[in-house]
DNA sequence: TCTGGGGTCCTAGGACCC
DNA sequence: TCTGGGGTCCTAGGACCC
């Protein structure tokens, strides 16, 4: 058996843990920038508030029914959830985390009555611990426990947890649940199975297998067999590298300056190179993308790339930045004004694994003391205090109009707190 | 005025190999 | 008249997730 561990509107809820006035009142949370609604209170879900609905388009909404807004605050929210996995693991070792606010809990060999148990001990210890309100489903399968989670928030009896085994009861469910709403079913294939009349994820159960395999692939099949109690996804290891590392922000502004644009390339370049360094990795191949507004009328061509092949694996900030800044002026046309700009790293490699160059002329094991140094004093006293010369010194500037203090992590705040 | 960021996997088609 | 077969790798695009 399978758990699936979900926090209840967690950025929400943790704003929530600092400031308790916030319950019963309706409250979202924005994304970067604060540009769309990404976490909602039920409240806030009541009064028809979508997910990933721009803010702007809430303001009547949001002075009328006093919605409290955040910015997103990811140093607190990214603190709340180590605390809240290391709990979960502590009960339950075998523990995959699946997302900021999501993990998968090995139920293997409990009876329904023992995994109904622990999944209430967990759900009762995080609330009591830390604040948290979390949903827990138990099935048989990964996709078949995403369903009894979300059960959890509909029926408040079930006090937050449900184990669905017995197969007439699965079938009860899966009759009254939308086809869109099953994990892997998205907005497309959701608007594909609806005009054929597959409009629940008990009809979808009863669909023909290789129909499902034409239309809708390998990992619709899945998602099929899955519904029909068959395993498709396993329990994974939790630090797989990743295979590219995306670095990338819409601006507060557009921008025309070539300077402006190059610094927040130079930017990207070198926390992409940050990230990279601590999966041990080196990238080959480097992807830039600028895109001008795409919402501002006339615009036309709104998205640029280049994509750079490199010679020699590297994981060196400087060489990487050197090239992002470079290339990026291949792609900048004059005149026009870039809404957002990012730089991806891929073909990505172990260094260790990674054979050198034959012709190489740079001093390798230098620049690895180097990039080590770098690393070291931007984490001893704090990001961006050493930094590349073309990433230039003042911050680019993003909206951050509503951000609460980020309590568990910053000295400053706290005594801000305090005072 | 204001529309997120960071990932994954699959498929089709083209270029290339022997 | 007749024009191979079996692969790999890469890229772009499309779907999905939170």
């Amino acid at each position: 058996m399978f758990g699936l561990a979900d926090c209840n509107n967690f950025y929400v809820s943790c704003e929530r843990v600092f400031n308790p006035s916030l319950n019963g009142k309706a409250v979202v949370v924005l994304s970067n920038n604060d540009g769309c609604v990404i976490s909602r209170s039920q409240e806030a879900k009541d009064l028809g508030i979508k997910m990933g609905e721009p803010v702007f388009k809430l303001k009547d909404l949001v002075k009328r029914e006093n919605v409290v807004i955040y910015s997103s605050n990811f140093s607190l929210y990214g603190d709340i959830s180590a605390r809240v996995m290391d709990i979960i693991r502590e009960m339950a070792p075998l523990t995959e985390v699946y997302s900021i606010d999501e993990a998968f809990v090995d139920f293997r060999g409990f009876t329904p009555y023992e995994a109904s148990r622990l999944a209430s001990e967990i759900t009762n210890r995080l609330y009591k611990y830390l604040g948290i309100p979390v949903s827990i489903g138990v099935s048989s399968t990964k996709t078949l426990a995403k369903v009894a989670s979300k059960l959890c928030k509909q029926y408040p009896s079930l006090k937050n947890c449900c184990v669905m085994i017995k197969e007439p009861d699965i079938d009860k469910v899966l009759k009254r649940f939308p086809v869109g709403d099953i994990w892997g079913i998205g907005r497309e294939y959701s608007k594909m199975l609806i005009s054929e009349g597959v409009d629940s994820a008990g009809k979808f159960k009863l669909c023909d297998p290789s129909w499902v395999r034409k239309k809708m692939s390998i990992v619709g099949l899945k998602t099929w067999k899955e519904l029909n109690g068959e395993p498709c996804f396993e329990f994974e290891e939790n630090f797989r590298d990743k295979k590219q590392i995306c670095t990338s922000r819409s601006f507060s502004k557009d921008i025309y300056d070539t300077e402006e644009i190059i610094k927040a390339i130079a930017k990207f370049a070198s926390s992409g190179s940050e990230k990279l360094r601590k999966q041990k990795g080196v990238t080959s191949l480097i992807h830039i993308f600028i895109l001008t507004n795409p919402f501002r009328e006339g615009a036309q061509e709104h998205y640029k790339s280049v994509v750079i092949p490199l010679l020699e694996p590297t994981d060196s900030t400087f060489e990487i930045v050197r090239v992002c800044c470079k290339s990026v002026l291949s792609i900048i046309k004059k005149g026009y004004g870039y809404k957002k700009a990012g730089v991806i790293l891929s073909g990505i490699s172990k260094k260790e694994e990674t054979p050198g160059s034959l012709f190489s002329e740079k001093d390798l094991s230098k620049e690895s003391v180097l990039m080590k140094s770098l690393d070291q004093i931007n984490a001893k006293y704090g990001r961006d205090t050493l930094v590349t010369g073309s990433q230039g010194v003042d911050k680019i500037q993003y909206n951050m109009n509503f951000l609460s203090q980020r309590y568990t992590t910053c000295w400053d705040d706290i005594i801000k707190v305090k005072i």
